[in-house]
DNA sequence: AGAAATGTTGCGCT
DNA sequence: AAGCGCAACATTTC
């Protein structure tokens, strides 16, 4: 549910709530998801010191004193809950509490949100890093795939979902339709700066709105990818169509490559 | 009140 | 054989 610029601002404020405290326990109430056990995210965590909370593609990384990092996917519908003394939040998967006995807890009504040990490293880079640039995305679009169905790919890019994968096209004036391998040189070049731009502005928007934010997702100030929305900034009515078995917003204001 | 929504994995089809 | 589509996950929210 939350995409990259969410989680990057759950990242902000996870890091004021919970940087430098130590890790007094931690409980694996769902073990489902889990590759390790809990007695193994016991051995590896506890006591810890929580160095700090980073954002790594659609993941959130807990990094502790000795290097390991404890990674937090939330997937379609995780949410992330602040508790003092005693977590009661109904789908828990994981707890964490502190030295001071405030803690954070995972839940998810559908138990697909995931935690990880030491998360492996993935080739991938993240779209917000300097890595995805106009040169990447050159080389990574030499592929007969649709445009739309290579953003979403976590191992081309790591952190753009669905929604922000309808904004970015729509920002560089590319038909989500389009045959990778078919886009011009000039269009990769509004794409490459397209993903930074509506992705950073995004993350600025949430915190204006919600600056407490660690959990859920916001969406209004969305551009296209919004259902209450009829028309673009530019006047271009919205359509709707299934890319990829969702759901994909977009106007005929976008060029369509196929030849 | 029934459909829509979200990401990932894995499988089967073309 | 690359790329796509679908099912499953399970419940809440509109």
């Amino acid at each position: 549910m939350p995409e990259l610029p969410d989680l990057q601002a759950f990242s902000y404020n996870l890091n004021k709530h919970l940087a430098g405290k130590t890790l007094k326990k931690v409980t694996l109430v769902n073990k489902k998801k889990a590759k390790s056990t809990e007695s193994v995210f016991k051995k590896a965590l506890e006591k810890q010191k929580l160095k700090k909370i980073a954002r790594v593609g659609k993941e959130l990384h807990f990094e502790f004193g000795d290097g390991t990092v404890l990674g937090l996917h939330l997937m379609l519908r995780g949410q992330l809950h602040l508790f003092e003394g005693k977590n009661d939040h109904k789908y828990t998967i994981i707890e964490l509490l502190f030295d001071d006995d405030t803690g954070l807890a995972m839940a998810d009504f559908q138990g697909q949100a995931t935690p990880t040990l030491n998360p492996e490293d993935r080739d991938a880079p993240d779209a917000m890093s300097d890595e995805v640039n106009y040169n990447f995305l050159k080389e990574q679009l030499n592929s007969r795939a649709i445009i739309k169905n290579i953003l979403l790919d976590q191992h081309v890019i790591r952190g753009i979902g669905n929604a922000y994968a309808d904004e970015i096209l729509w920002h560089a004036g590319i038909s989500p339709f389009s045959v990778a391998n078919k886009i011009p040189d000039n269009k990769i070049k509004a794409l490459a700066k397209s993903i930074k731009s509506v992705l950073k502005n995004a993350e600025k928007q949430i915190l204006k709105s919600n600056p407490d934010i660690i959990s859920g997702e916001v969406r209004g100030f969305l551009d296209i990818h919004n259902s209450k929305k009829k028309e673009s900034p530019t006047g271009g009515e919205i359509k709707h169509a299934v890319v990829g078995s969702r759901k994909t917003y977009y106007t005929e204001e976008q060029e369509l490559f196929k030849h």
